[in-house]
RNA sequence: GCUACUGUGGCUCAGUUGGUAGAGCAGCUGAUUCGUAAUCAGCAGGUCGCCGGUUCGAGUCCGGCCAGUAGCUCCA
């Protein structure tokens, strides 16, 4: 993974980290920087000029989840957890456990359900084991003798992982004192190098990731050679959780999601600010690449949707509803509503490509538990475009599409990463369709020479896709751009265009999004600028602090001016006093604090605070106005 | 949907072994007119998620439902 050198930290405020804008950081990725520098057991003044140097020219950065050698270690943590249940819960069968990202887990099948209490008891048990500093040995069995020496151990989920694996694999063992685990390795040599560690969470996990399988219980833990990285670790934690969306969402007032409408958000007038910017943002790129708007309706009748192949693939998650005695959907998708729009008339190859979006609030029947803030919500917006065009143009499509996704992400300061998303068991259309439209879509990849994961059995029913992928505060990742390729729509609904010769052909399309769902996208920016957005986003551009009431004249004034010259203006004339005015400003992430008192009305001008950047010193009000103007209009189309 | 946990005034949280609700912030009123992260005082605000059960008595125990959180599964 590469990592240009980016902005990571700046300063410290009180003992309090802040954390800076990551300008062309992620959140999670910073975490791992930082993860990386900790593990490696710099100290705090090190870490420091590391980060300097980070700064200034580093390039390229081995992640911590990364490094084979604390990869190594994680995982050797989740053999001492799984020794140290196996010592206070010998009935306890082992499933899998992994190092991941950030820790590590492991898995098992056990009657009792695991306590607060256990979990601080197997804790405690893991400090005996690592204090003991056992050492871990690897032994290789041939298969038979493996599978039964794990029946003999009464491990049903071993022998079973045992049986999958290719007839010409080797079966590694490791063993530190009585604990014996089917594992490839690497390990550390000894459980002593674990020194400190901490069980995080357990919850449910189905066996092998398969909702028909029974769900074992899994314990979570994250693990550092020392203790003091730990508690940095969990602290970083903590700094991420107050980033995060549905926290700062309240504390902004920009939307929420209330009991009575599960997984349907609100929004509130500071939200909507931020909204109808990303809105106006997106209609006037999409004008300038030459698309057309349309807009489709949010109910359309079950035979559509019996043709468009969504009631066989899509039914269980879709709400319907009746009219005067007939059956309707709510549109999960706005394609079918698109493709009866293309229908309306007679094409020629001339008109090609066709690019057709569209701001089409869907609805989704999501399970009660996938459901999260803004991020996985039932109803949303996507920023949906259809493309109809040639086969040959279909290449330069998409790669426009790439360049565009890219472009946008890119404005935000979004590192996103790729994923090509193949035929899915659920689908339509035959072996070669999906063939070709895979293949274009990997060439579009290629041609741009962009890495990307491919996704076996991810696509959607009518195609596969290429999906991007942004980060949350905490490292997970969310699905937001999408181009889809698509060849049974315009076959379902039989699209038609005249060719050069005068007859009927189809044409070719593709779906795509590019914020994905403006929901999402809300969320995921909030969490990446920690409520402080860009200027041109912040739903209060400029507030006004008075020192005391006797100034709120000259304020509204000022604010008067400011307004007039486009910005979004808050005047705060309270009888209270500037700090106490501050912290609320500060708190509500308003871009610009403007304090005026004595001084300002006598110079007629403004004390100047950024929300980002602290105090700027005093302006007057046609230098503030420049340079808020000039800030805003750094964002292009 | 599954597993575990959580659900007390707008927000953040107290509430001891079951005896009939408490704080801070926000809000309102008044005083203060005070220069860069919380001025002081007073007032008001809660059928303790909902329904049922146990009990003389339940925020506190039990059951069901609803909602949320983490993870699994699924996905923009």
């Amino acid at each position: 993974m590469r990592v240009a050198g980016g902005s990571v930290i700046r300063r410290y405020f009180n003992e309090e980290l802040v954390w800076v804008e990551p300008q062309n950081m992620p959140q999670a990725l910073y975490l791992q920087l930082l993860g990386f520098l900790i593990y490696k057991g710099i100290t705090e003044g090190e870490r420091r000029m590391e980060q300097q140097a980070m700064q200034e020219n580093v390039q390229e950065y081995k992640i911590f989840e990364e490094d084979p050698e604390s990869k190594a270690f994680r995982h050797t943590s989740s053999h001492v957890l799984a020794q140290a249940v196996k010592r206070l819960f010998p009935e306890a069968k082992l499933g899998i456990g992994p190092a991941i990202d950030y820790g590590f887990y492991y898995d098992f099948d056990l009657e009792h359900k695991f306590t607060e209490e256990d979990l601080a008891a197997i804790e405690k048990e893991m400090k005996k084991i690592t204090k003991a500093n056992i050492p871990l040995e690897r032994f290789e069995l041939p298969r038979e003798e493996a599978i039964k020496f794990m029946e003999e151990k009464g491990e049903p989920y071993k022998v079973e992982l045992i049986k999958d694996l290719p007839e010409d694999e080797v079966i590694s063992f490791y063993k530190q004192g009585e604990f014996v685990d089917l594992c490839a390795g690497p390990h550390k040599g000894s459980t002593g190098a674990i020194k400190a560690f901490k069980l995080t969470s357990v919850a449910g996990a189905y066996w092998r990731g398969n909702e028909k399988n029974k769900m074992l219980q899994r314990i979570y833990g994250t693990s550092f050679p020392k203790q003091q990285m730990l508690e940095e670790y969990l602290r970083m934690l903590e700094e991420a959780k107050k980033r995060d969306h549905r926290r700062i969402g309240k504390e902004m007032d920009l939307f929420a999601i209330m009991e009575e409408g599960p997984g349907f958000p609100f929004f509130f007038p500071k939200g909507m600010v931020i909204r109808n910017e990303l809105e106006a943002f997106w209609r006037k790129s999409h004008v300038k690449r030459g698309y057309e708007e349309i807009k489709t309706p949010l109910i359309l009748n079950e035979e559509l949707w019996h043709t468009s192949g969504h009631w066989d693939h899509y039914k269980n998650n879709m709400y319907f509803t009746k009219i005067d005695e007939n059956n309707y959907a709510i549109k999960p998708m706005n394609c079918p509503g698109a493709m009866l729009a293309y229908k309306r008339k007679m094409y020629s190859y001339r008109d090609f490509p066709m690019r057709i979006c569209e701001l089409g609030q869907v609805h989704r029947h999501e399970l009660s538990g996938a459901l999260h803030g803004l991020m996985r919500v039932r109803t949303f917006t996507q920023d949906d475009a259809h493309i109809f065009m040639l086969l040959e143009q279909m290449k330069d499509e998409i790669v426009g599409v790439i360049d565009f996704i890219d472009y946008v992400y890119k404005l935000f300061g979004f590192k996103y990463h790729v994923e090509l998303s193949t035929r899915p068991e659920s689908s339509m259309g035959s072996e070669e369709e999906w063939n070709r439209a895979t293949d274009a879509l990997r060439e579009a990849l290629e041609d741009k020479g962009m890495d990307y994961i491919i996704n076996e059995g991810d696509g959607a029913f009518y195609g596969p896709k290429i999906d991007f992928h942004l980060e949350d505060s905490i490292g997970r990742t969310w699905q937001c751009g999408t181009i889809q390729l698509d060849f049974q729509m315009p076959q379902r609904f039989d699209l038609t265009y005249v060719g050069s010769d005068g007859e009927k052909h189809r044409p070719v399309m593709i779906h795509r999004v590019i914020f994905g769902s403006i929901e999402r996208f809300i969320g995921i920016l909030t969490e990446h600028f920690a409520g402080k957005f860009p200027l041109w986003l912040a739903p209060v551009q400029a507030k006004l602090l008075t020192v005391t009431e006797r100034f709120n004249d000259y304020a509204y004034e000022v604010g008067e001016r400011l307004t007039e010259a486009g910005l979004r203006v808050e005047v705060d004339d309270r009888n209270e006093k500037i700090g106490y005015k501050i912290r609320e400003a500060r708190i509500q992430r308003d871009a610009y604090m403007l304090i005026i008192g004595e001084r300002e009305q006598e110079a007629g001008t403004v004390s100047v605070r950024s929300i980002k950047e602290g105090e700027l010193g005093e302006m007057s009000v046609e230098d503030l106005i420049a340079k808020l103007r000039k800030e805003i209009d750094t964002k292009a189309y």
